[in-house]
DNA sequence: GTCTTTATGTTATAATATAACTGTTAGTTG
DNA sequence: CAACTAACAGTTATATTATAACATAAAGAC
């Protein structure tokens, strides 16, 4: 239906983002009508805001970002904005960074697995079903059932990571 | 050499819970002789409020335990306490819930993955090698190397997941 | 057009974490 | 043991992240 854009992908050093917002923002715009949820220009102006980088952003730059047009904004504004974004898998929360970032697997709400590459600070997103499969089946093994999984993988990405790269 | 207590589970109901924490001591205590780290009262204090249970505890929920015997201690006594113990993995920082919790796996260092019951609260130290393998083949696979692996799984541990229960 | 619901604005504050500087204690060396 | 050194802990202030509670506005339903 929305097809996702990049499967197990890091983000290219040259690659047009301009595309990746416009493609984000145009599938929020979608599913939201498709759904008949409400993509305020508030909502959507705070995704465009996260989709500016392939960087988990904090709640605060966005603020900031936010109220370099309009007047002032109020943590709240923020937050409820995110909290819209999160619950219909429009973005993701980084735990371990407490930022968000734009999810590019479109049209479904999912956990995901994150890999930060700790020299550029991009976010590239698995979504492997193997290891889905495999945390589900070594949790059952001891009578966890899996509700929400948390991966979030701090490590180098392959364009930071070059045998040249120090 | 320090054994590990448990392989894969989850803190059973019943358990002796007094020897959870005495060997959780015993051990720290060992480890810094062994590595001849100063194992003071106040990590000691700090370590042995976090095996106080095994859900995880704030930093301010010690801050506050702490202070019920000495007099009122400030937030950089935690952290600093919380530094040390993180450092040689004594405990572990479980991101998605900004708090911290014992680690079972005596002896070395390491990332662990967490099984989060969110009716309990209790945390079960998964650390299965195929895992992490998983992960890092899957990383490797798109040229990204893996550091340090956050893995946080919240859902429902067998005891509070019975049929009967609601 | 009124009503109702949902969204946003606003003010205040809670919860988590660290910086910077001071004093204290434990180990080290002569 | 006295003086020295380095690590630890205390203290004050403040940064960062997040939410509660109440007021206003805008959109959708009737």
């Amino acid at each position: 239906m929305f097809p996702s854009k990049s499967e197990k992908s890091f983000p290219k050093p040259g690659h047009d983002h301009n595309s990746c917002i416009a493609d984000a923002l145009r599938n929020a715009d979608e599913i939201c009508k498709s759904k008949g949820l409400r993509f305020t220009a508030l909502r959507r102006r705070v995704l465009e805001i996260i989709w500016a980088k392939h960087e988990p952003t904090g709640a605060y730059n966005i603020l900031e970002e936010l109220s370099t047009n309009k007047a002032r904004a109020a943590p709240p504004t923020v937050y409820r904005a995110l909290d819209f974004l999160l619950k219909h898998g429009f973005v993701h929360k980084i735990e371990s960074l407490n930022a968000f970032v734009g999810c590019d697997k479109f049209g479904d709400t999912h956990a995901g697995q994150f890999l930060i590459c700790e020299k550029c600070n991009q976010v590239g997103e698995l979504d492997d079903p193997e290891i889905a499969a495999l945390i589900e089946k070594k949790a059952a093994s001891i009578g966890f059932k899996v509700g929400q999984p948390t991966v979030e993988i701090l490590g180098v990405c392959g364009d930071c990571g070059t045998p040249a790269d120090g």
